[in-house]
DNA sequence: ATAGGGTTAG
């Protein structure tokens, strides 16, 4: 960066000021707390005019405060200016490259320390482990031993944290298991990366287990379950986490109202959204966010834009968040409006912003709108079409009958078609009665073994659909021999802030007598308008 | 004199 060698190389000014500067100590607390980069670069200019340029534990400051304010170009800058680097300023520069996620950079400042004759030490491993993937970490794994700092808390949690990360669980777990003593972060540590595995009675078990817990470890947990698809448990948890009198911050904020979207609770979400305004917790974009998706996800998309609207900083994924909203339900127009209002305001769409446009393409029955979009992701966006935007275009086609054109769009796709995009194609030869070519596809995945329970039964309902019951007759043979059974269908509702939950067929619920005459009589009323079942 | 570890949105 141009700006910041010149800032640095240009000698300083005769001293034609006497400003007196604050004792180093001071400065290097008011360096540490600077809030804009411009205050931080008048501070270095006023160290240059009193010749403190060179003061190591002002330049280590200076470092670290770069780094922070998203300078790193500065602190690379400054660290290369510096003769006789000290054990302090390459820590900071191995923890500044971390923190950005440059972990090759701060693996190469390591090695640059152990060159330059510096022993490195227990905060040198922490910083440098921070963010580093499983294979270079296991190297470093050998150097902690070697220097003797592998059984250092910190290091101990962050070699658990670098294992956790790189997916190898057995190896963090016997690391964790060895360690010498625990602490609240290496425990959150371990729980964490048996919720990201999915072993979340593990990670209960450790939360249980603590003495204290602070408000990430609630996190962690509330979080693990929503992640795992268990939103109950997790407000469950969060309840518990009101009455111990745990404050949550955003993060939980954040899983807590994504646990009401799974479950569509839009009462317990509503309940969610005044408690923040109560409590006054901030609404950043990302609580803003959440809530947007919440309250999509519980059909209300009213409440969902006036959150949008009243969001200052909107990031494209707040952006994604409303569109998508809208395209889900329906609301064609206006996802595409906001898509063109979000271009105009300068935000790049994304690939989720393509999910959005074309399933609102898909809505509306937007073919060549469709195509355009799909093209111009590559063209115009340099976004690669993942498998969700040829199953979007799929439906595209499908919905518009152009079923030759979609088998073969998903034929030639460069990426292997999921189950989803086929399902989607199969679903369409279904409402379309296109036996033959359901047929064909039918075969092709479960000669490849990729069918599960729904592909047999969209290829019986094609088969039933055109009167063949002999050809429904041998799928279901078929089936049974392949030992596929049907999974039930299986919804849920809030009413009264208790989350009801319904299986096909099932007779399990109280109400059940009054929920099935319910049915009937809605039953009723779609016969009324003539209303053909399977048709959408 | 100076520093380090754990949790966020589709």
């Amino acid at each position: 960066m141009m700006s910041s060698t010149s800032l640095f190389t240009t000698p300083p000014p005769p001293h034609t000021t006497t400003n007196r500067l604050p004792p180093p100590n001071k400065l290097a607390v008011i360096i540490s707390n600077s809030k804009s980069i411009g205050q931080l670069l008048k501070i270095h200019a006023a160290l240059y005019r009193q010749n403190l340029h060179n003061d190591p534990l002002l330049n280590f400051h200076l470092l670290r405060a770069y780094s922070f304010l998203n300078r790193l170009n500065y602190s690379i800058t400054l660290f290369n200016q510096t003769h006789n680097k000290n054990i302090f300023l390459y820590t900071a520069i191995i923890h500044c490259h971390a923190q950005h996620n440059y972990y090759e950079q701060a693996l190469l400042y390591y090695s640059h320390m152990l060159t330059d004759n510096i022993e490195p030490n227990a905060f040198s491993f922490s910083s440098v482990l921070k963010s580093c993937p499983l294979k270079p970490g296991r190297a470093l794994h050998s150097q902690t031993i070697k220097f003797d700092l592998d059984k250092d808390l910190y290091v101990r949690t962050s070699l658990v944290d670098v294992y956790a990360r790189g997916g190898d669980v057995s190896s963090a777990k016997k690391l964790f298991e060895t360690m010498p003593q625990r602490s609240l972060v290496s425990l959150t540590t371990m729980m964490t990366c048996y919720a990201k595995h999915g072993e979340l009675v593990a990670a209960r078990v450790l939360f249980d287990e603590m003495e204290q817990k602070d408000v990430v470890c609630w996190n962690v947990m509330i979080d693990g379950y929503v992640q795992q698809g268990l939103p109950n448990e997790a407000l469950v948890l969060f309840r518990r986490m009101l009455a111990e009198k745990v404050r949550p911050n955003e993060v939980t904020l954040v899983a807590v109202l994504s646990a009401c979207g799974q479950i569509g609770a839009l009462e317990t979400g509503r309940w969610v959204h005044s408690y923040i305004e109560n409590t006054g917790i901030k609404i950043n974009v990302q609580v803003a966010t959440s809530l947007i998706d919440m309250y999509s996800k519980c059909g209300s998309l009213e409440d969902s834009r006036l959150v949008f609207d009243r969001v200052n900083d909107k990031d494209v994924i707040a952006w994604n968040s409303m569109i998508v909203g809208y395209a889900m339900h329906g609301f064609s127009k206006d996802a595409l409006r906001l898509f063109n209002e979000m271009c105009r305001v300068g935000l790049k769409p994304t690939d989720v912003t393509f999910i959005g446009i074309l399933n609102a393409c898909a809505h509306a029955g937007l073919v060549d709108e469709g195509w355009g979009f799909f093209n111009s992701m590559r063209e115009e966006y340099a976004i690669v079409p993942k498998v969700e935007h040829y199953g979007c275009m799929v439906d595209i086609l499908s919905r518009a009958g152009k079923l030759e054109e979609a088998y073969e769009l998903v034929t030639n796709m460069e990426i292997e078609p999921d189950l989803v995009v086929w399902g989607s194609l199969l679903g369409a030869c279904r409402l379309h009665g296109n036996a033959q070519l359901g047929e064909k596809i039918a075969e092709y995945l479960v000669s490849q073994k990729l069918a599960n329970s729904g592909t047999y039964i969209l290829l019986s309902n094609i088969f039933a659909a055109k009167g063949d019951w002999n050809a429904v007759a041998r799928v279901r043979t078929l089936m049974k021999e392949n030992g596929v059974q049907k999974e039930p269908g299986c919804s849920s509702i809030e009413v009264n802030n208790k989350v009801h939950e319904f299986l096909a067929g099932d007779l399990r619920h109280p109400n059940s007598k009054e929920i099935y005459m319910m049915l009937e009589e809605i039953n009723g009323w779609l016969k009324v308008q003539n209303y053909i079942p399977g048709r959408t």
